[in-house]
DNA sequence: AATGTAAAACTACACATGTAGTTTCATGAG
DNA sequence: CTCATGAAACTACATGTGTAGTTTTACATT
């Protein structure tokens, strides 16, 4: 697959509502985010053309409107992401942080028989 | 604690150094870092003044030497890395997270192993 | 005391990112 | 056909980051 490129914190917010649901024009994508950012709609457009330009995502135009759809599956995004966080922080190796998130961070009963169930059909 | 400063990619390099070891002196720290990234030491230097700047370090004079030392705990900059990591990729919740990594990422045996037996140890 | 040299201090510069403002264009209403 | 309006396109600007180069300073040696 192809390699993903690297999308900032702001561009993660616009690339998972088109991975929510695709292709979305501009006012959509908009619309949705104003629903939780404080963004101008300015803001959204430029952050859209940007992941354009990185070709996270392709830009159709249909009529005068532009219709946004993502180019690079958001599995591909997330495994990405995670490799540059695990060698960021725990250089590269996972075992650290897994005990660190089981040890450390918060979780819940049902985090932890989820997991377990998990684990239990790797064996 | 005091809340963390932000760090880099490249500072976190850095930062590695004096948590496995401080205080350190400037030449010491690029030495160090000279074994594993091809950095100019007047790029370590900028590192460094710009991880003081942030409060991330101290510095203190000796004779006519910096000396460095973490003014921020490993820990606490691995938690606000990893809650940074979370927010930005799996919305802030973990199962998600834990869920990704038992199942995408290749763990080994050994890892399996420790997870499970972290996991019976918080029950 | 003069000076070479290493270290510190300061300066630089391009690209990324957050966050819009301004200008142009084209469609739909009258 | 004209014009208002909303969308697109372009411009802007401060701050952070990677990556040094240049200038100043001060100890250590002759």
């Amino acid at each position: 697959m192809a390699k993903t490129p690297d999308i900032s914190e702001a561009e993660w917010k616009v690339m998972k509502v088109l991975w929510a649901g695709s292709p979305r024009s501009t006012s959509e994508v908009v619309e949705v985010l104003s629903a939780t950012e404080p963004w101008h709609p300015n803001t959204i457009k430029t952050l859209l053309h940007r992941l354009q330009k990185k070709g996270a995502v392709r830009v159709e135009k249909q009529k005068n409107r532009l219709v946004y759809a993502p180019l690079v599956a958001e599995e591909a995004c997330v495994q990405a992401e995670t490799k540059s966080f695990l060698d960021r922080v725990f250089d590269g190796s996972v075992k650290p942080l897994l005990v660190h998130f089981a040890e450390k961070e918060k979780l819940s009963q049902a985090d932890l028989d989820e997991l377990r169930k998990i684990l239990e059909k790797k064996q």
